[in-house]
DNA sequence: CACTCGTGGTG
DNA sequence: TCACCAAGAGT
């Protein structure tokens, strides 16, 4: 009996190992961009009910080339890398307004589409259009540098050649689509980054890094994220009902997103009475604070925020110059604005100081 | 190209 | 508490 190949064991192993998940079972391209687009960076667990919700919402791509932005982000809301949603969004509307609602059928033409990397590009080639090209994500890097014993720092430049070309070489010319999953799933679910099942493990005798004990330090990653300290204060105006808050802009976090009057501070949380705020030096005269929050911590990747809201009611006829993009919202479309995890947050704790507003 | 873009889970 | 991670892409 013949050797089997690395793509006919993987495939072995998937078909008796693979989760049921809902993208697996359709070759709809929208649906797998869908979901691609959804794990990026992405656990399933946590990636899995905003698929079920955006293929509830918007069944088809011209369905979310018609949505607002506004609610699609709102869909997204929690789920993190709002670049995503709108990036999505605007290819929607090219695929629906330019292409006649057609999906392009080949990597090179996806891989233009804005929010369609070299990843997502492959996958929905070679699971949609059974395309030949190796899909090369965290896992694969893991997978391959494990089981070839490549030393290749995957946080390198060179590293996305190297083993994408490893990858391309060992994909399965009659099933790229199941291949590309397999390795994927193998990854993910066996020949994971902590305590991967070697023991027991499909190539445990090819296995480089088995062989070595080298499983803890494959792949090599350099690069350690240093992670700046940033104070966020929140002032969450009332008035007539309505609460004040603005759309957030382009570079920095949260683009898209809604929160209130924010004053940014360098070294510790605002001391009110130093401020020299024009806008705060305006209002805090003419108004009522209502509550001081607790402090929260809010982790990010490359920042953690610690942030205090200030509830401040102002009464019915004061009237004073907002700050550029600023209006007041009902409590109802305070609810339907997408908003960061950290203000969705406070609004639930303060829950109480806002039932008023409806 | 090094850096930036979230959030929640884990050991 | 903390470092690291999880189906990357844009700039």
């Amino acid at each position: 009996m013949e050797r089997q190949t690395f793509s006919e064991v993987l495939q072995n192993w998937y078909h008796r190992n693979k989760r049921d998940l809902p993208w697996r079972n359709t070759k709809d391209p929208y649906m797998i961009w869908l979901s691609e687009v959804i794990l990026q960076q992405t656990r399933v667990v946590q990636g899995l009910p905003y698929y079920e919700k955006f293929v509830e919402k918007y069944a088809t791509v011209v369905d979310l080339a018609n949505a607002d932005e506004k609610d699609v982000l709102r869909l997204w809301q929690g789920l993190g890398y709002y670049s995503r949603a709108r990036n999505m969004h605007q290819t929607a509307k090219i695929i629906a307004d330019e292409l006649n609602g057609e999906f392009p059928g080949t990597y090179a033409e996806l891989v233009k589409l804005k929010g369609i990397g070299p990843y997502t590009a492959a996958a929905i080639a070679s699971f949609a259009f059974d395309e030949k090209v190796a899909v090369v994500d965290g896992n694969v890097y893991r997978v391959l540098a494990r089981v070839f014993g490549v030393e290749t720092d995957i946080a390198s430049h060179e590293a996305k050649k190297v083993f994408s070309e490893l990858a391309n070489e060992l994909i399965s010319s009659n099933s790229p689509g199941t291949h590309n999953q397999a390795i994927m799933e193998f990854g993910a679910t066996y020949c994971t980054p902590a305590n991967p099942g070697c023991m027991f493990c499909l190539f445990h005798y090819d296995c480089e890094a088995n062989a070595k004990g080298k499983q803890a330090v494959l792949p090599v990653k350099s690069k350690k994220v240093k992670v700046k300290k940033r104070y966020f204060d929140y002032f969450v105006i009332e008035q007539n009902s309505k609460l004040l808050m603005a759309k957030r802009g382009p570079k920095d976090i949260w683009e898209g997103l809604y929160d209130f009057y924010l004053v940014e501070t360098k070294d510790e949380l605002l001391r009110l009475e130093e401020t020299d705020n024009d806008f705060l030096q305006e209002v805090l005269p003419i108004a009522t604070i209502k509550s001081e929050s607790a402090v929260y911590k809010h982790v990010l990747t490359h920042q953690t925020i610690e942030a205090k809201f200030w509830h401040v009611v102002l009464n019915e006829t004061a009237s004073l110059p907002l700050p550029l993009d600023y209006e007041f919202y009902t409590w109802q479309e305070v609810e339907d604005l997408p908003k960061p995890i950290l203000i969705e947050k406070y609004l639930k704790k303060h829950h109480a100081e806002f039932a008023s507003l409806g």
